[in-house]
DNA sequence: ATGGCGGCTCAAAGCCGA
């Protein structure tokens, strides 16, 4: 089963290519982030003909994410829990079940951060602490879980072409990364990492010739509980995808796995 | 060499992203 995740940097402006891009890699299940709109103008007739259940978590202008999927929902739980007054849409999930047994997927916009010095830093880091504590429930369950999306965090050096000048901003800051590895030590695998020691970059600015010069950043990741790692055949990032035409700054990222 | 974008919106210039 193939297991997606591709920041789409808004719907209504990357519909064709993100059905072409459907059409191409056949993945099973796909959580966009970033689709910008709200829940009732997302385009889910579009996917449904193509053969997917859709549900969106949406808001108006900005976040928003949606999960399609070939194999039907037996729940969908959105925003992440922790903070009531939490209004920015983040955070969806869904359970699925196969004759080898139930598997969760959780789709995530996690926040930029950035300036460190505003309340967006601490936003961000509390957003993640929550994520921590969100999976450290649901790994009692003992069962595959994979969350995946847009972490807006640069794992290691290796993961971006320039590591002095991005270390300190909330994507590399120690802050940032502190959380990220108790987040890690909770057992959860990086997809990409597991599988590669190669740089491997998923996201390249507009600005600044970042694509032709592949000046690049890691920050979409799969993460797997131990029962999904046991099952990852493989990952691939489909980085030609961000030389189409009209393309977002990310590209998709997508899992193999024996479910 | 250095700077270079793109999507969104009360629809123009401002906010946001990474």
């Amino acid at each position: 089963m193939k297991i997606a995740t591709w920041n789409i940097n808004g719907i209504k402006a990357r519909l064709e290519v993100v059905k072409h891009w459907l059409e191409t890699a056949q993945p099973d299940i796909v959580c966009l982030q970033e689709i910008k709109t709200i829940d009732e103008n997302f385009p889910g007739e579009a996917f449904e003909e193509m053969g997917y259940n859709v549900a969106t978590h949406g808001q108006k202008s900005f976040n928003g994410v949606a999960l399609l999927s070939k194999i039907p929902f037996d729940e969908v739980n959105r925003g992440l829990p922790g903070d009531d007054g939490d209004e920015q849409a983040r955070f969806i999930e869904a359970e699925f079940s196969t004759e080898n047994g139930a598997f969760r997927v959780a789709g995530i916009y996690l926040p930029n951060g950035n300036p460190v010095d505003s309340e967006k830093f601490p936003y961000k880091l509390g957003w993640m602490e929550r994520l921590t504590a969100w999976t450290r429930e649901q790994l009692a369950n003992e069962e595959p879980l994979v969350i995946m999306g847009d972490y807006n965090l640069i794992p290691q050096d290796i993961d971006t072409h320039d590591p002095k000048a991005w270390w300190g901003d909330a994507l590399y800051h120690p802050e940032s990364l502190s959380r990220f590895r108790t987040f890690e030590a909770l057992g959860m695998t990086d997809a990409v990492r597991s599988t590669t020691a190669e740089p491997a970059y998923t996201f390249w600015d507009f600005q600044a010739g970042a694509w032709r010069k592949n000046n690049g950043i890691r920050i979409d990741h799969l993460m797997l509980s131990p029962q999904a790692a046991d099952r990852l055949n493989g990952v691939n990032i489909h980085r030609d995808v961000r030389g189409w035409d009209k393309p977002s700054d990310h590209v998709p990222v997508v899992g193999d796995f024996a479910f």
